[in-house]
DNA sequence: CCGCGGGCCTGAGAGC
DNA sequence: TGCTCTCAGGCCCGCG
């Protein structure tokens, strides 16, 4: 589900309850998320203080007192809820546990900024790791992962220069993480409708031609950095299980372009086109056959 | 190395 | 009402 404006919506939620907080209790409901908790978990995280909580691709990454780094994934369903004490609809040890949100709270924290943490995740493709902060570097997770969509290295000549030789489709190159981490599925296909780029073209048309990166290239990276600001403004987008840490929708989803809009018109001034839904990689790509070209 | 398809999970919604 | 089927925002693995 997150992608990386949900993730940083989430981020942002986040960091003013952690952040110089300590952890004052820690409950695993369940370890058998997509990748098992250590059997350390609790024990690692009790007592520790967060230094700061930041974010890569669509991991959130927290740096702890211990020299440890608790890396969280939300997977499809994740999310976190931020619950200020007194707000909670049960006392107990947490103020706030299963009864209270649902029956998928895997895990929960107690800070010492007086709020309880839960994460919650159907689905469990989401899970948390411990790693310590000097092998951050050979955290297989982290390891292969391109650059930040929204950071100065990603530009189009860095694009173009991924691209090269690619024979895949131009959507599939967005989604992999190595070419550029945090795209998924929604911004991917918004970005390649507002730069006017079909999802099928190959993706090695958008390398470099006559020494110099391609106008369609350049449009493309601009509309793949417009697409995330706007969206992380908009507190991402809520489709079914996405929400801001205080439980509010996003709501990005309002303006969505071609995503999930089969059958309606294309948004692209001066184009008469309808939105077409056809399925690559498994996946479903949403745009518009006329101007996407 | 590269690209593709399957699998991991639960829940919501459509159709019968 | 209730069943079955399909689909969902991600990512890893194994196959050819």
């Amino acid at each position: 589900m997150p992608e990386l404006p949900e993730v940083e919506t989430v981020r942002r939620g986040l960091a003013p309850a952690m952040e110089d907080a300590r952890f004052e209790a820690v409950v695993a409901h369940r370890g058998d998320l997509r990748w098992p908790l250590p059997k350390d978990f609790v024990a690692r995280l009790k007592g520790q203080t967060v230094v700061g909580l930041g974010r890569r691709a669509k991991y959130l990454l927290a740096d702890l007192s211990s020299g440890d780094v608790l890396l969280m994934h939300l997977g499809m369903s994740g999310s976190f809820r931020v619950v200020r004490d007194g707000e909670a609809k049960t006392p107990g040890l947490f103020h706030y546990q299963r009864s209270d949100y649902g029956t998928h709270d895997h895990v929960v924290f107690r800070m010492s900024s007086g709020v309880t943490i839960a994460f919650n995740d159907p689905r469990r493709f989401g899970s948390m790791k411990l790693f310590p902060r000097s092998k951050i570097e050979d955290e297989p997770l982290l390891r292969s992962l391109g650059p930040e969509p929204l950071g100065n290295e990603f530009d189009a000549a860095m694009l173009a220069q991924a691209c090269a030789g690619k024979r895949t489709s131009v959507k599939a190159a967005l989604l992999d993480q190595r070419i550029v981490a945090g795209l998924g599925n929604i911004y991917v296909c918004e970005a390649l409708n507002r730069s006017r780029i079909s999802p099928r073209r190959v993706a090695s048309t958008l390398a470099t031609r006559a020494g110099a990166p391609q106008e369609r290239t350049v449009l493309l990276v601009d509309s793949i950095k417009a697409v995330l600001a706007d969206a992380i403004e908009a507190g991402g987008s809520s489709l079914r299980d996405h929400r801001q840490t205080n439980g509010d929708l996003g709501y990005f989803q309002h303006r969505f372009r071609v995503y999930d809009r089969e059958g309606k018109p294309c948004p692209t001034r001066g184009c008469s086109g309808t939105i077409k839904r056809i399925v690559q990689g498994g996946r479903s790509t949403f745009f518009c056959p006329v101007c996407q070209k």
